[in-house]
DNA sequence: ATCTTCTCATACTCAAAAAATATCAATAAT
DNA sequence: ATTATTGATATTTTTTGAGTATGAGAAGAT
């Protein structure tokens, strides 16, 4: 039994007549007849009663009918499926990204992606980019949203290609610059007023990368800073700004989450950088990380 | 693409080698090795990375196999679920039924049934014996337990089998014995006593044989029935009775229908005797049909 | 470093299966 | 009666699937 002689049962059992049926199925009659034969006989009874006239279903080749077209139909539908799958159209995509990814690339990639191919099962998981890194090396997932070490420290098995570099600016609790503790001029901030701020900051541990840009940018005007309290998430950090116990140093597109008592202002001068980039593995060739390479590419997300 | 090769392809997958591969399969590794690269390149994609030592699904590859291994797996159930419906252990089996049977010959033949078959969608329809005849004789349905006609009337398209001859008895209010209305000597009702109170009955259109059989047991006594109402329920007949409005005649298996105020008393004498029985389609080869043919044999109904 | 072993690919041959052609036989309609 | 229709049978041809023999490249052993 094979599926060839199952689409012939079927066809003539659709059309009720071996000559029509042989014609559909692009052969001649005879061997039609002969494959019909051969399963009945493989199956032991009859699926048509044939007079010299006339074909009809036994009840058993009646009840038997769906359970094949339904079998047949899921197989031929296989090449449709491996279709979508090789042209990433279907299938899953596992990314990872750093919290602050939250705040600018993320949505619109995710947003982009989505629109573009709704049947990939996307799988987003926020992690540091250390975690992110080992996680891709083990095979754990297709690309990542880090902030990017030094490229001689990025292992080779890696592509990277930046996404987004952006300044920090200063979080800073609205209600300092009503009482003149820090006097913004310009819509910037002097370097004095930040180095003066107690500061809150990522623990060192959860981003390396961000922890050390904040804490250069203090070295390098010979002060140190002067860290009141760190905290794991974003959203605690700009809390703890608005609640008044000092200032933050983050990257200028957090101003997309609006607090109340929370002021975003720039820094004086050139601000660092905060560079975000995308990771995946170099022999990778997954068609759905492909086809996310393929839209970073045509978005302009700078 | 047929399922040899996608058969191939998920051993291949599994066992990660083609020599192991093509033993399991039982085969020789060349032409596995063919099979799965005409598949690739109907597919135009690859399904395995090949080192000289190491086989590997591809991303496609892997995402691609549950897809098939479903497929195949419907496909290779198709014998079996043909055996069943061979055997009549899976299917459907249509049957219908006068309401007298109900009380009778019905439910321990559905138990039966169900206990031996429950794989197979028994439905059951309760309709009178004509629109059971004229509904077999439509193709619908595949048997049904009917109070038969005489043996000339029954259509040659037809087989019958007796399944229960049972008399009729009385079923009379309790009050009117009480009352000394109704006097049974030995447990048994006297023929004046039945002819001189009002009788409860089917409508004749919806039970003729019925009907018939209970105006016969009156005329024989020289006398005609007083019918003081028509009802087309057996419980509403037990109902009418037991309410005291009159006295039925009716199978003695409706002795299963206790109610209180209602006495069920056999007959003096011969009492006319009602058949049940089974009619199906002489063409009728279905298997589930043929199952319960042989569990009817088997059981002992009288 | 060389040799052996493992493993998949290639070249070629053969057998079995599938389908074609030609024809038959039975039935229904003209 | 005759003809057209339709499924079955007989025989040949084509296609496909699988076998054998062998090659080539890489990993591991001596």
């Amino acid at each position: 039994m094979n599926a060839r002689q199952l689409k012939h049962f079927l066809t003539v059992a659709e059309t009720l007549h071996f000559g029509r049926a042989a014609e559909l199925l692009g052969m001649t009659q005879p061997p039609l007849s002969q494959s019909i034969m051969s399963l009945e006989q493989e199956l032991g009874a009859p699926l048509f009663l044939r007079s010299r006239r006339h074909v009809e279903l036994t009840p058993f080749g009646a009840q038997w009918a769906p359970h094949v077209a339904s079998a047949i139909a899921d197989l031929e539908t296989l090449p449709e499926i491996a279709a979508r799958l090789i042209e990433g159209r279907a299938g899953s995509l596992s990314l990872s990204f750093v919290s602050t990814a939250d705040y600018s690339v993320l949505p619109v990639l995710v947003h982009r992606f989505r629109q573009l191919y709704p049947d990939v099962n996307l799988s987003l998981t926020e992690a540091t980019s250390d975690k992110q890194t080992a996680a891709l090396s083990n095979g754990v997932g297709h690309a990542g949203i880090i902030i990017p070490p030094n490229r001689e420290r990025l292992p080779q098995e890696f592509f990277y290609r930046r996404l987004i570099r952006e300044p920090l600016v200063a979080a800073v609790p609205e209600s300092w610059i009503n009482e003149k503790r820090l006097n913004p001029v310009g819509g910037q901030l002097k370097s004095e007023d930040v180095i003066a701020s107690p500061l809150i900051v990522f623990p060192r541990d959860a981003a390396p990368l961000f922890h050390d840009l904040v804490t250069e940018y203090y070295a390098a005007r010979g002060a140190s800073a002067d860290v009141i309290q760190h905290a794991i998430q974003m959203q605690t950090i700009i809390s703890l700004v608005s609640a008044g116990m000092g200032i933050a140093l983050v990257p200028q597109s957090l101003r997309h989450l609006a607090r109340t008592g929370v002021r975003y202002i720039d820094l004086e001068g050139a601000a660092p950088e905060l560079e975000t980039g995308l990771i995946w593995r170099r022999d990778d060739n997954s068609s759905t990380l492909a086809n996310l390479l393929e839209l970073v590419e045509e978005m302009e997300l700078d």
